[in-house]
RNA sequence: GGAUCGGUAGUUCAGUUGGUUAGAAUGCCGCCCUGUCACGGCGGAGGUCGCGGGUUCGAGUCCCGUCCGGUCCGCCA
């Protein structure tokens, strides 16, 4: 027997007792006779006890870190006990050991503050897995894939799989392709997610289909992206919005409840695209703080029904001349100093939110008012100014002023920096929400067409419908293209939002033929290319289809959510780098000419 | 495709207006130590300063190019 016990089992109620204990050598401390070894396994680290007298073959068989080494002794009760660690009660009294394997001196340390780099780790990633807070992560990771399939088994659902040598459609992401050797010069694509086979069950009649699936796209990274990301994909047949929403949000409840031991109570807010776009200046708001977004000027030509109190002609050029001026108020930052409203517009200046400056309004706690432009509103102005904004004394109110889509977004990443100094984005604090109603069309610039905004199976509001169905989606103006019917058209469509992150997204599917033809062709299909992509489907919805509709939420984003971490790649075994590498393997790399010649490829 | 920060000992980093033999911590190796748990003490080894070119009497430091890595924008139906 290799082991009678793991290193995170002992306690008192074992004092007295022989045990086998097998692990990795974690520290060594030598004190002449007496020898501490902290043994570490997956369960957690035990203190070994070895005594000259008793363990002679120490000195011939030296030990080292990482070193594999199973160890026979006797539990005993500590003299000095270690509150730190939960096995810190006792210790193993060694009697024999033996040296299972050998290991090379670690290029980093392996524990949670380790001394390497990420890129090392990357490198060395089964060392890194070692180390006690990835180990935590897998865990989680796994506590929420075992709690959802729990979940949706006893809702019925059954996990069916679907291909990964699939067809490439290029609308959306760009494919990873396979060649295919038996077809010389044709490529198969990796899905990007199992979209059209979960419809197609539906129609086949599995009612209830769900997936924890590997997805593929070949688009630039970031922190919280990955070429292959994991899905819990779900599709449901005889379904409205509503049945959804109310299944996944029970997930969602399961999931934290599960995993962290936390319970969400109540309905989760639901709000509108429109809403949450100029209330938030984003769409997916993060709600664990309030500050939210007040429309200065007139009426935005995206979202007229947010207009709020216009100033008016104000004589300050900044306001007068920009499409757009939008303010928050900071509570309590009215004593913010001169160097620290440079500093925020410093910050505002910076490329990546690239507005010109940043005005401001201190409401004064003995209710005077001193602004970044005294020069063009004098103190009732000023007051005014604060009351639209709905600030209190003591608040400052920021501002900036612009093109509406730049100002928008740019006062949507204030808020949330303003939120992350004000510390009100706690990170045991979970506020999930619906965002509702997205728009189904998005104007793509670059090919002056309109494009799905989630998918194009996604279908529209009822009451749309006949708006799409009656116009030409050709667009005749593309600098008007906000003025074309399809800009207001609303899709059934839905995104589970927490605490500022997507962690997924979903619609009711069209299912009638003659409407995904139509929306194909809003989409500057010819029925031909139609036919070409997607056939099988146009197929499947002459036999029959059911009214359906499903969900994809992101699992690797909500691993990293729920442990609290801004990386999915702490939580994902084995991840690739920034440029789409796996730095262990070297993936990708060349291959020889031979595989080249067997799969018809010739490179440059 | 673009912006930006970084690359110096096994590792994490410092390195002044360009100036003699490139430092610290930690790890590693050796010796000492019977109650540590970030053990401690003494000693030691360890560097093509990412790579290539240029400026200069002289380059870790300045310039050009290139490779690698981080973050962000575009992109991500």
């Amino acid at each position: 027997m290799l082991r009678t016990h793991t290193c995170g089992e002992l306690s008192l109620t074992q004092a007295g007792q022989e045990v086998i204990l097998s692990g990795w050598v974690q520290t060594i401390r030598k004190f002449g006779a007496i020898t501490f070894v902290d043994l570490r396994d997956r369960y957690g680290i035990t203190q070994l006890v070895f005594n000259e007298s008793l363990n002679p073959q120490l000195d011939e068989q030296p030990l080292g870190r990482e070193y594999v080494l199973q160890a026979e002794g006797t539990v005993l009760e500590r003299t000095n006990k270690n509150p730190n660690i939960p096995t810190g009660d006792i210790e193993v009294a060694v009697k024999q050991f033996r040296i299972l394997n050998k290991s090379a001196v670690p290029p980093f340390t392996i524990q949670d503050d380790t001394d390497g780099g990420d890129d090392l780790r990357m490198k060395y990633r089964y060392l890194d897995l070692r180390r006690p807070q990835v180990r935590r992560n897998l865990e989680l990771r796994y506590h929420i894939n075992r709690a959802t399939r729990e979940f949706l088994h006893k809702e019925g659902f059954m996990d069916l799989e679907t291909p990964f040598l699939i067809k490439s459609t290029p609308e959306g992401a760009r494919d990873f392709v396979v060649p295919s050797r038996m077809n010389p010069g044709q490529f198969y694509a990796l899905p990007q997610s199992p979209q059209t086979f979960k419809q197609l069950l539906m129609v086949s009649g599995y009612d209830r289909y769900f997936q924890i699936v590997k997805c593929f796209r070949d688009e630039d990274l970031r922190a919280d992206r990955q070429p292959e990301f994991t899905q819990i994909d779900c599709e449901m047949s005889f379904v409205e919005q509503e049945d959804i929403l109310r299944t996944f949000e029970a997930l969602t409840k399961h999931i934290f409840k599960q995993a962290l031991d936390v319970t969400i109570t109540g309905a989760f807010p639901r709000m509108t695209f429109d809403e949450a776009m100029w209330q938030y200046g984003n769409d997916k708001p993060d709600i664990r703080f309030g500050m939210k977004l007040t429309n200065l000027k007139t009426p935005s030509s995206v979202y007229p029904e947010f207009r709020t109190s216009s100033l008016g002609v104000t004589g300050f050029g900044v306001f007068d001349d920009a499409e757009t001026v939008l303010a928050i108020a900071a509570p309590g930052l009215a004593d913010y100093t001169r160097k620290q409203t440079d500093e925020l517009t410093e910050w505002v200046k910076r490329p990546q939110i690239g507005m010109k400056g940043l005005a401001y309004v201190k409401c004064n706690t003995d209710g005077t008012y001193k602004s970044s432009f005294d020069k063009f509103f004098d103190e009732p102005k000023l007051k005014a100014l604060a009351a639209a904004v709905g600030a209190s004394s003591g608040d400052l109110i920021l501002i900036l002023a612009g093109a509406e889509e730049r100002t928008r977004k740019a006062m949507s990443e204030l808020r949330l920096e303003m939120g992350n100094r004000l510390g009100l984005r706690k990170k045991d604090e979970f506020r999930p929400l619906w965002v509702l109603d997205f728009p189904l069309f998005e104007y793509s610039e670059e090919d002056n067409r309109w494009v799905a905004r989630h998918h194009p199976f996604t279908s529209p509001k009822p009451s749309d419908i006949a708006t799409m169905i009656d116009n030409d989606p050709a667009i005749a103006d593309p600098a008007r293209y906000l003025q074309h019917p399809y800009a207001s058209v609303k899709a059934n469509a839905y995104d589970l939002v927490l605490n500022g992150t997507e962690i997924g997204g979903g619609s009711i599917r069209i299912y009638q033929r003659d409407l995904q033809e139509k929306m194909f062709a809003a989409l500057g299909m010819t029925p031909e290319e139609a036919r070409h992509k997607f056939g099988f489907l146009l197929g499947a919805f002459e036999y029959g289809a059911p009214p359906h509709g499903g969900i994809a939420l992101g699992f690797d984003r909500l691993c990293s959510l729920l442990g609290g971490s801004e990386s999915i790649r702490d939580f994902i075994a084995f991840p690739k780098n920034n440029s789409g590498r796996d730095v262990m393997l070297d993936a990708p790399s060349s291959i020889d000419q031979k595989q080249l010649d067997e799969l018809a490829i010739a490179t440059k």
